[in-house]
DNA sequence: ACTCTGCTAAACATAG
DNA sequence: CCTATGTTTAGCAGAG
């Protein structure tokens, strides 16, 4: 048990490190420090963005309820005068409701506030209706219109700013800068969309797909910022709700719970019209809802769902000659329907997932280069947005995607270091790096693809690789060759000076302890001895001084537990961080698994086909722990072997005796 | 200045 | 003899 709290302790240094974004706080000392900055820049970003969107000055659900409010009074006013017998002669719809309205004065003398939109549905003759309609429909957009203009000339204005400022800066602050803005855009054309469904579902506007286009054109369409989810299907359901409720006491609140359900129907809106790549205003802005999104291809007579003469709609890839053809496949394929809804939202999702994705990554960016004092690395304002999304999430336990987005998120852009690093080229004597590499598995996993494909020299130490290789096969055990076509594969850069690394290799393997060399019937095999690597890491954790004291302290306990604890926290943390496990939405689920999994660090990548069943992950544990029991390499155990011995078996319990059964017969083979 | 660690290079040994 | 595999030594460099 204690052992439990202790490991997780130190798990929880490492992650200082590696995951700094989310656990920042954690790492004292230097770690600390790295953590200060991630947090001091998420707090800045928020401000930032929280400058940015309190510009807005009204809420969603302000506008909203504002809006409701003066459909209030125009009904109101429109009923008093029926009941008065005056009609306004500016008014041009009153022509034909005038004659037609015989408002009981009864009616008429209540007060409208007590009036249900039902009621006065009931009161109002048909035309008078559509007049009243027509009426509050032209006043709302109007102010819609004029609010949203505003908006959108104070987010251009900050976009200015901002980028003139961004220009001193890395370019992905810039970028995500503008992603912020770009989110931010998203999100008032996503106001836009709602207020629009509002209106509608309150029967206030009605959506001939004609009238839509006429005066609403600029309202909806393209993009549905996944920031909005919540909002767009928690109806008007923000923060701010005192108005609203007055509104609901007013009667008017045929919003609440249809909103939900209706809101549904926003996003399809979204397929028909593909001319609509301007934004709310009319502006053709800089800030394209998806600009640099995957398909460059777009040109101005594309689509955005069209690409490679196929139709892009997720699941779809319906061929289409031309864009007209395309169009005419959209509109009847995709048109709005549930399905297509459906999809929609799950789209949402993904790219919600995906933002924020973004944003953690973006923030582990940023601690990491602050800690390693890269940069002045100011905080930047932009995970701010996506944070803001984040926590919105998934509010009201909407349906999580099936993680859709979730694992396929691999991260190809280069890992941590920075260009610092990348200079990977020549001699390069990186081993600086290697601090970072304690949580290995877990970075590359992470960035597996990027090494995989990038002539970059990994920050891992020849030892450490190794030792992956080895851990990530299911018996825990390679030939000479195989760890070498493991570097091969794994890394592009050991494609290159073959000599030179195999060399290295071969040298770490026979250098350090902790690779044991086991012999087997076809050959020899390399393995690996946690205990012993653990016991050279210590002083290399330089990064994660609450892991070295931790060790010390465990140290004074009982060598071994320590080590052992610092195998776990190794061991274990980094399938936390493994890239499934970054997604908030499924995080949650895979967590327990991941547990289980604890005991198999080589787990993270899949690419070697490895992994047994997570049944394995207690034995495979121990049997790392074990490995050194082995008859081959008494020698080495014997010295600290009994010393430690003890504390061990407390500390990992039966589990280890069981698999030193389970492993001796094996390895008593050879 | 010293030590530790890691990398590279190279010499050497051994087995197939 | 060649090659693959291991072992060992030496020098250099970065970091604490």
């Amino acid at each position: 048990m204690m052992v439990e709290s202790a490991s997780e302790t130190i798990r929880s240094a490492p992650s200082g490190q590696n995951g700094v974004g989310s656990l920042s706080g954690q790492a004292d000392g230097s770690g600390g420090g790295a953590g200060a900055a991630g947090t001091a820049g998420g707090g800045a970003g928020r401000d930032t963005a929280a400058g940015a969107d309190s510009n807005g000055e009204m809420s969603p659900a302000d506008l909203l309820h504002f809006q409701q409010q003066q459909a209030l009074q125009v009904a109101r006013q429109f009923l008093l005068q029926q009941a008065s017998g005056l009609s306004s002669p500016g008014n041009n719809d009153s022509k034909q409701s005038a004659s037609a309205v015989q408002v009981p004065v009864s009616v008429a003398m209540m007060s409208p506030q007590m009036l249900t939109p039902q009621q006065m549905q009931q009161i109002l003759s048909p035309p008078q209706l559509q007049a009243l309609l027509q009426q509050q429909q032209a006043l709302m957009l109007q102010q819609l219109q004029e609010y949203y203009k505003k908006q959108q000339e104070q987010l251009h204005l900050q976009l200015l700013t901002q980028q003139q400022a961004g220009k001193q800066q890395p370019k992905e602050a810039l970028g995500n800068k503008q992603l912020a803005f770009q989110q931010q855009l998203l999100q008032m054309q996503q106001l836009q969309q709602q207020h629009l469904l509002n209106l509608q579902r309150q029967g206030l506007v009605s959506l001939q797909p004609s009238q839509a286009s006429g005066p609403l054109q600029t309202l909806p369409q393209a993009a549905v910022c996944p920031t909005d989810l919540p909002q767009l299907w928690k109806g008007e359901g923000a923060p701010g709700q005192p108005a609203e409720d007055s509104v609901k006491q007013e009667g008017l609140d045929l919003t609440g719970t249809a909103t939900t359900a209706t809101s549904f129907a926003a996003p399809p809106k979204v397929s028909p019209p593909l001319s609509h790549h301007t934004l709310p205003n009319g502006q053709p802005t800089v800030l394209t809802p998806r600009r640099d999104s995957s398909s460059h291809e777009e040109t101005p007579g594309s689509h955005p769902l069209y690409g490679h003469g196929e139709c892009k709609w997720p699941g779809c890839e319906t061929l289409c000659e031309d864009l007209g053809q395309f169009i005419k496949h959209l509109n009847t394929e995709h048109a709005l329907d549930d399905r297509s809804t459906a999809q929609c939202r799950v789209q949402m999702q993904v790219v919600q997932q995906l933002e924020i994705q973004l944003a953690k990554e973006s923030e582990r960016l940023q601690a990491m280069m602050a800690h390693l004092h890269m940069r002045p690395s100011e905080p930047k304002p932009f995970s701010q947005p996506v944070t803001i999304s984040a926590a919105d999430s998934f509010p009201d336990g909407l349906v999580h995607p099936p993680t859709s987005a979730a694992a396929p998120v691999t991260p190809l852009r280069p890992p941590g270091l920075g260009s610092a690093s990348l200079h990977s080229g020549g001699p390069a004597r990186r081993r600086s790096s290697d601090k970072f590499c304690s949580p290995i598995s877990s970075e590359l996993a992470q960035n597996h693809e990027f090494y995989k494909n990038a002539d970059v020299r990994p920050p891992f130490t020849y030892a450490s690789l190794i030792r992956q290789a080895i851990l990530e096969t299911p018996d825990r055990q390679l030939t000479l060759n195989e760890i070498y076509n493991w570097f091969t594969r794994m890394f592009a850069y050991f494609r290159r000076n073959t000599a030179t690394w195999k060399n290295a290799v071969r040298h770490n393997l026979s250098l350090h302890k902790c690779f044991v060399r086991v012999e087997n019937v076809k050959g020899a095999v390399w393995t690996v001895d946690e205990r012993e690597y653990q016991k050279r890491r210590p002083p290399k954790m330089t990064g994660s001084p609450t892991l070295v004291k931790n060790m010390i302290s465990g140290l004074s306990y009982g060598a071994l537990n320590a080590s052992y604890q610092a195998a776990l926290a190794e061991s274990s943390f980094p399938l936390l961080n493994s890239p499934g496990m970054l997604n908030p939405g499924s995080a949650s689920s895979l967590l327990p698994l991941s547990h289980d999994d604890v005991g198999a660090p080589g787990e993270p990548l899949p690419s070697n086909g490895s992994s047994s069943p997570p049944r394995l992950s207690p034995p495979q544990y121990s049997h790392q722990v074990q490995v050194k029991e082995e008859p081959a390499e008494a020698e080495e155990d014997r010295r600290p072997g009994p010393a430690l011995g003890p504390p061990n078996p407390s500390t990992t319990g039966p589990a280890e005796d069981r698999d030193l059964e389970e492993e001796l017969p094996g390895e008593e083979l050879s």
